[in-house]
RNA sequence: CGGGGUGUGGCGCAGCUUGGUAGCGCGUCCGCUUUGGGAGCGGAAGGCCGUCGGUUCGAAUCCGGCCACCCCGACCA
C-alpha cells in the first residue's frame, strides 16, 4: 500500500536528543525511525521497523540459500545450560538473570550456543542427519556496563545466529566457507562496505574466527588495514614479526641524573631524546607475583593481550601498596638491570639492543643498557599495543589502523559445546561420533546503525534501495494540483509494485516537506510541484543530489 | 567497576551563584493569511522543576540520601 505520511506514526526532530554523539544516534532518532524506552532498550518506530525486517529478510534470504534452516528457541532460558558450560561465570555481569517464581534461575539469552546443542542432541542421532544449519533471527539480552551510541550498542538487540553441526573437520570447513560467503553476499547486498579479519574468539571457545567490520569512525573496534596485500586483522588479534635489532656498538652503561622524570614523557623531554629510545617498565602481579613487562618507551602494553598469553593466570597493574612492600622497585625508575623478579619483554627488546632506562633509583636513569649483556628477557610476548605504520606480518608494509563496527562474526567453534553435552551420532561404521559445531552470528539491528553511519550525508539519512522504508518518497509539494499529481503519481508507481511514502500532509510548507524527505532518506523522490498542471514532476536521486524535470508518465516509465 | 557530568512541558535550553511559587526557541492545538528548502500574525493547551528527606514564613534555587540517564576508560564482542 501507499503509506501516506498524514496517517504515519512518525515525529521528525529539528534538535537532535543532546546525549547522542554518533551519527546513526542522532539521525535514526531525528528521522523517527528509534525512540529511546530505557538504558540500551529501543523502540523500533514504523519506518526503522521496515529497515529492520528489511536487513533481516537479506539474512534469510542468503541464510537459506546455504541450507539453513529457520527456527526459534525462547529468549528465557535455563541458567542451568550456562552453568554447564562454564559461560554463566565467564559471562558474568554480563547475563541478565531472573528467577521465576519456583526459584529457579533463568537468563535471557545473550547467545545461543548451549541450547541449540541441547536440541541437536535430541534431534539428531544419525551421521545421516548431518550436515545441519540452524539459525534464528531473535531479540539478544546483554546487560551491557555501558549501552552506547543509539542501536549500536545497545542491552536488548537483534541478531541472527546461526549453527553448524557436522561430523568431521571437513564437514566444520566447509559449513564455515558456506558463512563466509554468505555473510558476504548479505552485506554487499545490504550495501555495507566490510573488511572480513582475523579474530580473537574471546568468550565463545574454539579456533578459527573471523569478524566482519563496517569501518566508520563510531566503530568501537580498531583494526589494521595492509594497503599491500589482503591482511587486516582486529588490532586484538595481529601478530609481530620480531625486529631485527639495528647493529650497534653500545659503550658501557652510564647512569644519568634524571630529577623529576617519572613518565617517559618526561624522560625522553629531559634527555632530548625520542620515546622509542628508551625502555618502559610496567610491574604487573601475575598471580600475585610481581613481574615487570619491557616496551620500546613509544608503546603501550595491551593488557588484555598480556592477561590471554599469561591465562589463565590473573595479572594485574601493581598498586601503592605492592611497591610500598618493595623498597627495590623505585617507581618511576625502574630498569630490568639486576632486578629480582621475572622480566617479560615484547620481542622488539632484542638481544644485542641498547636502552635508556630506569637505573633503579629515584631521579636516575641509565643509558646504553644493552639487552643479553646487562639484563635477560626471561620470556618474549607479543604485548604491545599495535600502531599505524607497524610491519604487515604477511609482507612487512605499513598497516594502516581504522576504526569499525563488528556487523558478523563466524567461529569454528569445533567440540566445545559438544563435548560438555556429549553430543554424538552414530557414525557409518556404528561406532559413536562426536558433533563438531560451528557458530555464525550477525547484529540485525547493529547492521541497520552501521549502514547509517556509512551512508548519511550532511542532510540526513540516505538508504540503499534494498533495505530503505520505501522505493520512492512521493512529495506534494502542497497547492491542491499538487497534491492530486502526487497521489496520481503514488498510485501509479503502487501498481507498478514499488514501495511507495507519500507526504500528503496539509498545511506543512514545502520547505519542511523537503527537509524531511532529506532526512528520511528514501533513495528516490519524487516532487510534485511548480509545473504539477503541466503533469510534470521532479525526480531527486537523494544521494547524489541530482533532479530532473519530466512528464509522469516518464518519470513512471524511469522508475518502474 | 573507576573518573567526569546531567536531570526544568514532546525536543533543545535558560532560571539556581544572591530562595519569593517557572520562562525562551522548536513542536502541538484553534483561526486567518501563506505555499519550492524547516512560513507570518493572533489566540491556546501542556511542567507536583528526577525522587525522598532536611533547613526556612517560603525551595527549581540551599543541605543530605537515593534513583535515573549520558560521556571517557576498563569490561564485552
Amino acid at each position: 500500500m501507499v503509506q501516506r505520511m498524514s496517517r504515519l506514526l512518525l515525529k521528525t526532530l529539528r534538535d537532535a536528543p543532546a546525549d547522542a554523539e554518533t551519527t546513526s544516534h542522532k539521525l535514526l532518532v531525528r528521522a523517527g525511525y528509534v525512540r529511546r524506552s530505557s538504558a540500551g532498550m529501543w523502540t523500533w518506530l514504523p519506518l526503522g521497523k521496515r529497515v529492520l525486517d528489511n536487513v533481516a529478510r537479506v539474512v534469510r534470504e542468503e541464510m537459506d540459500a546455504i541450507g539453513g534452516q529457520e527456527v526459534l528457541l525462547p529468549a528465557l532460558l535455563p541458567q542451568e545450560a550456562y552453568e554447564a558450560t562454564g559461560r554463566a561465570a565467564e559471562y558474568g555481569d554480563l547475563l541478565f538473570r531472573l528467577t521465576d517464581r519456583k526459584g529457579t534461575a533463568y537468563v535471557l539469552g545473550p547467545t545461543h550456543e548451549e541450547i541449540f546443542t541441547q536440541l541437536v542432541k535430541d534431534q539428531v542421532t544419525s551421521y545421516k542427519d548431518l550436515p545441519v544449519i540452524l539459525y534464528q533471527v531473535q531479540t539478544k539480552y546483554r546487560d551491557e556496563a555501558r549501552p552506547r551510541s543509539g542501536v549500536l550498542r545497545g542491552r536488548e538487540f537483534q541478531m541472527k545466529d546461526a549453527y553448524s553441526f557436522d561430523t568431521g573437520e571437513e564437514g566444520l570447513a566447509e559449513a564455515y566457507r558456506l558463512h563466509r560467503e554468505a555473510y558476504r553476499r548479505i552485506f554487499q547486498r545490504l550495501g555495507l562496505d566490510f573488511r572480513i579479519v582475523s579474530a580473537v574468539s574471546g568468550a565463545m571457545g574454539g579456533s578459527a574466527s573471523e569478524e566482519f567490520l563496517a569501518p566508520a569512525a563510531a566503530g568501537e573496534d580498531t583494526f589494521v588495514d595492509c594497503p599491500a596485500c589482503d591482511y587486516a586483522a582486529n588490532t586484538e588479534a595481529v601478530t609481530f614479526t620480531a625486529a631485527v635489532p639495528a647493529a650497534v656498538d653500545p659503550g658501557p652503561v652510564e647512569e644519568l641524573d634524571t630529577p623529576d622524570t617519572p613518565t617517559i614523557e618526561t624522560l625522553a623531554a629531559h634527555l632530548g631524546v625520542p620515546a622509542a629510545a628508551t625502555l618502559k617498565n610496567l610491574l604487573v602481579t601475575v598471580d600475585g607475583e610481581i613481574t615487570a613487562v619491557g616496551v620500546p618507551g613509544d608503546r603501550e602494553v595491551d593488557l588484555g593481550k598480556l592477561a590471554e598469553h599469561l591465562a589463565p593466570a590473573a595479572v594485574a597493574l601493581v598498586t601503592a601498596e605492592d611497591f610500598a612492600a618493595r623498597p627495590d622497585l623505585v617507581r618511576g625508575y625502574v630498569g630490568p638491570q639486576g632486578l629480582r623478579i621475572p622480566y617479560l619483554a615484547d620481542p622488539r627488546v632484542a638481544p644485542g639492543t641498547a636502552w635508556i632506562t630506569g637505573a633503579n633509583k629515584p631521579g636516575r636513569h641509565a643509558a646504553d643498557v644493552v639487552c643479553g649483556r646487562d639484563f635477560q628477557v626471561d620470556r618474549y610476548l607479543d604485548v604491545v599495543t599495535v600502531q599505524g605504520g607497524d610491519p604487515c606480518p604477511r609482507c612487512g608494509a605499513g598497516l594502516t589502523l581504522g576504526r569499525a563496527i563488528e556487523i558478523g562474526h563466524i567461529f569454528q567453534l569445533g567440540r566445545k559445546y559438544t563435548d560438555t553435552f556429549e553430543v554424538d551420532v552414530l557414525g557409518r561404521d556404528g561406532k559413536p561420533v562426536r558433533v563438531t559445531m560451528g557458530s555464525y552470528g550477525i547484529g540485525i539491528s547493529r547492521a541497520v546503525a552501521a549502514l547509517a553511519e556509512q551512508t548519511a550525508d550532511e542532510h540526513g539519512l540516505c538508504w540503499p534501495r534494498e533495505v530503505a522504508p520505501a522505493d520512492v518518497h512521493v512529495v506534494a509539494a502542497g497547492k491542491a494540483a499538487q497534491t492530486e499529481l502526487a497521489a496520481l503519481a503514488a498510485d501509479a508507481l503502487h501498481a507498478a509494485g514499488l514501495r511507495v511514502l507519500l507526504d500528503d500532509r496539509a498545511g506543512v510548507s514545502p520547505g519542511a516537506k523537503f527537509a524531511d524527505a532529506d532526512l528520511l532518506g528514501v533513495p528516490t523522490i519524487l516532487i510534485a510541484g511548480r509545473r504539477a498542471t503541466e503533469g510534470f514532476v521532479e525526480l531527486k536521486d537523494r544521494r547524489t543530489g541530482e533532479r530532473e524535470e519530466l512528464q509522469l508518465t516518464e518519470a513512471l516509465k524511469r522508475l518502474a
